[in-house]
DNA sequence: ATGTCAACGGCGCGTTGA
């Protein structure tokens, strides 16, 4: 069987309902991971979705702020989440499919603007997420397991748009692609994006700010499937859905998809 | 780099976070 996984950060789920609609009656992934819901979870609006076979959801809410939901058109059931430096904010949540695959969903702090542990705290809050994502996988040996979402970290040079210009704005700086890398370390994640695409530049979100985001084309790659060896090499298919980003009240990211004959 | 979104509190728009 094949399983069709997506992700996507939405930047407010009650707001962008209609284009979530939009890609799954246009895309039909088996699982939307969603980022940035922005909402607590009894206010996702669930009933659209369900209506269009999308009727398992498994997520973590709070006001206004983050959040992430795993929806899902196959069974699934709740496989915990986890609490990062102390906080009670909604950045993780998991669920495992009947075929036994495990999905994490993952919003990792963005880390304000100033890369300074010292300055800026937010940055410090970022590494310090990373180190615990380490430290549980490394502890927990995951298997047969997914990890996608918004990591807030483009680590290759052709993640970025110029990454000479950006080595010193955060998302891109050597001190967090290192902390990501030993993220990825822990468990052997395998990048399945850069698997199936692994030569070019590839960007998953473009800022609001720009222009014209599409003509000038400054984006980053944000956004991540990674999975376990156990199951690379059943992943392939993956690509980013550039067109989403170019919709009516568009997320500043655009969904990424694999698919896993699990 | 540039400079636009969205939620909130509470009903007009400044603040916070991305």
């Amino acid at each position: 069987m094949a399983t069709t996984v997506c992700t996507w950060n939405i930047n407010s789920v009650r707001l962008r309902e209609p284009i979530v609609l939009k890609l799954l009656q246009e895309q039909q992934p088996d699982v939307l991971c969603l980022q940035e819901c922005k909402a607590l979870v009894e206010l996702i609006p669930t009933q659209n979705f369900a209506d269009l076979g999308y009727k398992y959801m498994v997520a973590r809410g709070q006001k206004g702020y983050n959040g992430v939901a795993i929806l899902s058109r196959i069974p699934m059931t709740d496989a915990g989440h986890r609490q990062f430096v102390g906080k009670k904010d909604a950045r993780h949540c998991a669920a495992t499919l009947e075929n036994g695959m495990t999905i994490h969903n993952f919003y990792v702090p963005a880390g304000g603007d100033i890369p300074d542990v010292e300055k800026n705290d937010k940055f410090d809050h970022k590494l310090k997420f990373l180190n615990e994502m380490r430290d549980w996988f490394h502890d927990d040996s995951p298997e047969k397991s997914v990890l996608v979402g918004d990591l807030n970290i483009a680590p290759r040079e052709d993640d970025v748009w110029n990454h000479k210009q950006l080595l010193k704005i955060v998302s891109h700086t050597p001190i967090e692609c290192e902390h990501l890398a030993q993220v990825q370390d822990s468990a052997n994640w395998v990048d399945i994006t850069r698997q199936d695409i692994p030569d070019g530049n590839l960007y998953s979100w473009w800022s609001y700010r720009a222009r014209d985001w599409d003509a000038a084309d400054k984006g980053r790659r944000l956004d991540h499937v990674w999975a376990t060896p156990d199951i690379s090499n059943a992943a392939h298919s993956s690509r980013v859905y550039r067109d989403a980003r170019g919709w009516e009240k568009p997320s500043d990211h655009a969904p990424v998809f694999a698919t896993f004959d699990l």
